[in-house]
DNA sequence: CAGGGTTCCTGGATGC
DNA sequence: TGCATCCAGGAACCCT
């Protein structure tokens, strides 16, 4: 999946479509994404503007003008991808959806911004604005890797009972938002950390090196636009960047980019998941 | 409760 | 070219 920087991204790039913009038509293809839909979720978004297009976490949230907010979530294979004509003349084009374009919502100003998503382990759900931190897909969700929550005492705390791999550590979004596969093994290994150590038996100064790393690399990573893995796009159809400046995600059998260091990088499996990492100078 | 394996789903890459 | 197998950016769920 898009992770917070590809997610960052298409959110970005939805802007000028939605952002302040009446869903004429909300087209909704089945029932459900990886759970079902409101029922009513086409008509509730009829009619509505989107005053807002924010980001928490993985979400995308479109606060509406009926007091609701959309919730989005791409899961692993997920896009939204902008087409139609900014300038409304062929509002009423209904063009036949292509495969697994599960949800397209057509604008008032001419867009058709479609939800795609082969796998299906995406998701939307709407909820009230005032009560959305009680969604319980918002609910258990950790500070955001970039806001002030996230800092040296809070990740020292997190971490301090956790008898799980720092790798796993970084990819529960109850203790951070946002990270996932690529960017877990991008920041470890920028600290040279050992992906496998137990994040109770970190240094206090390894854990405070994270910080500012995380930050950097999912910054770098927004900042070229995210980093598009196999057909992932942002939602102006371009690649992302980020993936040039990838030095251990997807990169077993390169040698090691970091100075000095003669070793390359291996991968492993860690629950489930590949872990890419140098076992010579990640400690 | 914490930790780890399994599972949802489709499609692209790889191997024979 | 065809078919089987493996793997994938997530994360809830069900075990132990």
């Amino acid at each position: 999946m898009p992770e917070l920087p590809e997610v960052e991204t298409v959110r970005a790039g939805l802007v000028p479509s939605m952002q302040g913009h009446v869903i004429t038509r909300a087209e909704v293809n089945r029932p459900d994404l990886r759970w079902p839909f409101p029922d009513d979720m086409a008509q509730r978004l009829t009619g509505a503007t989107v005053t807002a297009l924010r980001r928490r976490s993985k979400y995308i949230l479109a606060d509406l003008s009926t007091g609701e907010t959309l919730i989005i979530h791409l899961g692993m294979s997920g896009r939204m991808t902008v087409s139609g004509d900014p300038l409304g003349q062929f509002h009423h084009d209904h063009p036949a959806p292509a495969k697994h374009d599960h949800v397209v919502f057509h604008m008032g100003n001419g867009a058709r911004v479609t939800f795609n998503d082969p796998r299906r382990f995406g998701a939307m759900d709407l909820a009230k604005t005032d009560a959305l931190n009680d969604h319980w897909l918002i609910k258990p969700i950790g500070p955001e890797p970039l806001g002030n929550g996230f800092n040296e005492a809070y990740l020292v705390k997190a971490f301090a009972a956790k008898n799980t791999p720092v790798k796993t550590a970084l990819l529960d979004q109850r203790l951070i938002a946002g990270l996932g596969n690529i960017y877990v093994c991008e920041v470890l290994f920028r600290a040279h950390i050992d992906p496998t150590r137990k994040a109770k038996d970190l240094s206090k100064k390894q854990i405070a090196s994270l910080v500012p790393i995380v930050r950097d690399v999912l910054n770098k990573a927004i900042a070229a636009g995210g980093s598009s893995l196999k057909d992932y796009r942002q939602a102006d159809g371009e690649l992302g960047y980020f993936q040039k400046a990838f030095q251990a995600y997807d990169r077993a059998g390169h040698p090691c980019q970091t100075p000095e260091c003669t070793g390359s990088i291996a991968r492993i499996v860690q629950s489930g998941r590949s872990t890419f990492y140098c076992p010579k100078c990640q400690r």
